[in-house]
This record gives C-alpha cells, structure tokens and sequence, in this order.
DNA sequence: TATATTTGACTAATATAATAGTTATTTATG
DNA sequence: CATAAATAACTATTATATTAGTCAAATATA
C-alpha cells in the first residue's frame, strides 16, 4: 500500500506535536497562548487539528525551534523543481 | 551573525516556491486556484507572503509534491522533544 | 481529602482570510 | 504589430478563524 500523507494528516500532526512539546515544556495552554500573542482556543483548535492561519501555525513552531527546519524543507521543495511526477 | 529564521522569511518562501513550482508546471494561478478549489487572489496573496490559511497553503504543498517532506519535519520535531533551549 | 490548576466544550462577537468581481498593466503568442 | 493571456492592484461581500467569556469535568498539588 502506498500510505500517502494527506493535509489532515499533517494538521494532525501539527496538534499533537504542539501538545507533546507544550507538555514537555511545562506549559498550559494559558501560558503557551499568552507567550504567542494569541487566544488559549487557537492553541486547543492546532491541538484537535483544527484549520488555522499559517501565522499562528509557525509562531507554534518558531516557539519550539523547528521553524528553520520548515524553511529548509520549503526551500529544498523549491530549489530541486520539483514537478508533477507522472508516475 | 545567526542569520535566524523569522515567520515572515516563512512566508516569503512559501510564495516564492508557489510561484516557481507553478511556472515550471506551466501554470497561470487560475489554473492552480480552480485546480485547488480556491481563488486566484488567494494564490496571489500565498505568493505574495500574505498571511494564509494552513489548509490552503498544504494545499499548495500537496499538489506539488512535498507535502510528506512538512509532516516529517514535523514528526522528527515531536519525536526528539525539541525543548526550548537554555543556550 | 481539599484546593487549585488545567482542560474540554461550548457561545456570541470580532477580526480577518477568502471570494468574485473589476480595470490597468505586463507578458506571451499569432 | 496586433491580440490574447497573465498578472498586479484594487473593492465589496462572504466565510471563517480568532477572541473573550463561561462552566463542568478532569488532573495535579497541598
């Protein structure tokens, strides 16, 4: 089978990443929300796996550290042209 | 210097790759946008580093292919317990 | 156990992203 | 050159993400 990952999937992701590091992090949503400028509901909403803006999405992942990595995987995306496969 | 990585290099980059992977499709935004299921003005503003919604902008991800690269990012962040460092 | 903190699950109001249009300018194509 | 296609830059409206607020249930702490 082939396992594709669909948008869900990674807005999922997103919430679950957001929720392990926050806890490992000692934070409470309260807290977590406070430090990002944004309400304690954004933060349950990318928690459940919610839509959510983009902004709030990467202030989540510029809090924990792993914004340059989203960059770089953007930026490889772009540099290597990566067209439709026909396949 | 550190070079650091903000939400708005992000965002320019995003829009950067949008555009590029569209032209070297040979697509005009409105073929994207309908392709999608969304407006041109908001490939427009995604290209343009505007703030977006995430499903939008994994929209774009998936339909040019690196859609897998995000959520694996965003898998290896979760799984190492990226905390917040002290240095 | 008692108390405090955090979370889940709502609601109503607000802010803003998305949309469908329009027009002028730029770029590509015959 | 002439024409078509694509893009830039708007506007007004709609859809929806965000917010502040509440309250009960769950969890952690004394």
């Amino acid at each position: 089978m082939l396992n594709v990952v669909t948008i869900k999937d990674v807005k999922v992701k997103i919430g679950e990443t957001c929720k392990q590091l926050r806890k490992s992090n000692n934070l409470s949503r309260e807290e977590l929300a406070e430090t990002l400028d944004i309400s304690r509901a954004t933060i349950q909403n990318i928690e459940y796996g919610k839509n959510a803006t983009l902004d709030n999405v990467l202030k989540v992942a510029n809090h924990f550290g792993f914004l340059p990595y989203i960059f770089n995987e953007i930026d490889k995306a772009n540099t290597s042209q990566n067209d439709i496969s026909l396949y």
